[in-house]
RNA sequence: GGUCCCUUCGUCUAUCGGUUAGGACGUCAGGUUUUCAACCUGAAAAGAGGGGUUCGACUCCCCUAGGGACUGCCA
């Protein structure tokens, strides 16, 4: 809901500030942030003790009981304090749009450091004062965070804030069932590598529009086509499989769609535009856009033929119809059956390679008018063409 | 150690007490293209295990097993 706001020019980082401040001063007035001198090591250590004795390694506000001469002594030694936030320990409740009436118990939590020994604010406060300050309507995260949102109501609350709406969709594991690892989401995985791989942005969008969802994953045709189709209540509550292949699958389907007119300045990109004709014989073959160059040196040539036996080359040489048209194929293969008796495979499959160079590939029938008949006849003749 | 969440075809999932347990992808079989791909049609394929509650449980409750998240002066 904030992509259709502005801030304006004078709203820097430093006026960010400048609230994020103002919001800690109103919680330390009313007793919500409290100074505690810990040092890391020392917090460590008290974690350890606690689990191993089998408790649970909550922060024990130990902070809270500080007398003044105590702090004087912390000031006096120089140690600054971090600022941490007391929870109420109470059970906060939400409706989230995802996983439906939801609670956390705020007693089994430690109380978050907002303000870090440094000055440095955590992310914990700034997010929730940016949400207030931009009227966020609507958090959407990931499962991780459930646990950060009972704190964070809080924080809403403590602010004098109504806190926004929750939807905290599942998590993605890989193929096996493993949780994606950092190594995946900032790798081959990242969205800016998944745009150098080839991946069209609309089949990584349906892909993640759709995944966790109830419905199948399947191509959209646009941003808008998919919106519509999405809903909260139809994302499910278990860690979502996602599968590199799935992605590969949909690519593919996203270009057997992709008319014309939306392909055209690409293929003019890669000087690949060889027509619309071109373009509907070959779109179903490709799997990644750029796969159009080698269809189109097919086309354009020089395509080395694969010949396996000159006499049946020969024959067929002699029976390309003068007119190569959209019937031509059919005209050329009944004529070479007629004469050499081949039929089916072995037919087609000697005058495909010989004519593309491939044992695989689009129609023929569409391509062999885009190729024309001077460079089929060279072809046929073992020439590379 | 604690808190919370999850477990249905190979995969993602629907079902919110009574269904032939549905769909999609994948797989397999046909069809079409006189090849491959694409496309069309059809088929096979599932409730983690054990206890309850109930006339009736995939659905509600408990236990077990398995998986995930959180438990930071990270975000």
């Amino acid at each position: 809901t904030w992509l259709g706001m502005h801030w304006d020019e004078t709203d820097n980082q430093s006026a960010r500030f400048a609230h994020y401040e103002a919001a800690a001063e109103k919680l330390k007035a009313s007793g919500k942030l409290y100074p505690a001198y810990e040092t890391q090591e020392e917090l460590d250590r008290r974690r350890k003790v606690q689990l191993s004795r089998g408790q649970p390694p909550i922060y024990d506000r130990a902070a809270l009981k500080l007398t003044k001469d105590e702090i004087a002594a912390y000031e006096a030694e120089g140690r600054r304090p971090h600022w941490r936030f007391l929870l109420d320990g109470r059970r906060v409740k939400w409706n989230d749009l995802v996983r439906g009436e939801c609670e956390v118990d705020t007693a089994s939590m430690s109380d978050p450091v907002l303000i870090r020994a440094d000055g440095a604010f955590l992310y914990t406060l700034p997010s929730v004062v940016d949400d207030v300050d931009m009227a966020i309507t609507h958090v959407i995260r990931g499962e991780d965070h459930v646990t950060n949102t009972g704190a964070q109501i809080e924080i809403f609350q403590a602010l004098g804030a109504r806190e926004p709406i929750f939807a905290h969709m599942p998590l993605l594991v890989d193929h096996e069932g493993k949780g994606l690892s950092k190594r995946d989401l900032e790798g081959p995985l990242a969205i800016g590598r998944l745009r150098d791989a080839g991946y069209e942005p609309l089949a990584v969008i349906s892909h993640l529009g759709r995944i966790g969802t109830s419905d199948p994953l399947e191509a959209t045709t646009s941003n808008m086509a998919l919106a519509e189709t999405f809903g909260f209540d139809k994302m499910g509550r278990s860690p979502a499989r996602f599968d590199v292949s799935d992605l590969d699958r949909l690519n593919a389907a996203v270009l057997h769609a992709t008319p014309y007119n939306v392909a055209k300045p690409r293929l003019e990109a890669l000087d690949c535009d060889l027509g619309e004709a071109f373009w509907s014989a070959v779109r179903a073959n490709l799997v990644k856009f750029d796969e159009v160059s080698q269809w189109a040196q097919v086309v354009r040539g020089p395509v080395h033929p694969l010949i396996e036996d000159i006499q049946f080359a020969e024959a067929a040489a002699r029976l390309l119809p003068d007119e190569i048209d959209e019937t031509a194929w059919s005209r050329w293969t009944e004529a070479v059956k007629a004469e050499t008796g081949a039929k089916g495979r072995n037919l087609f499959m000697p005058l495909r390679k010989a004519v593309t160079g491939l044992d695989h590939g689009p129609d023929m029938a569409a391509m062999i008018p885009l190729i024309g008949s001077e460079r089929i006849a060279l072809r046929l003749k073992g020439e590379a063409a």
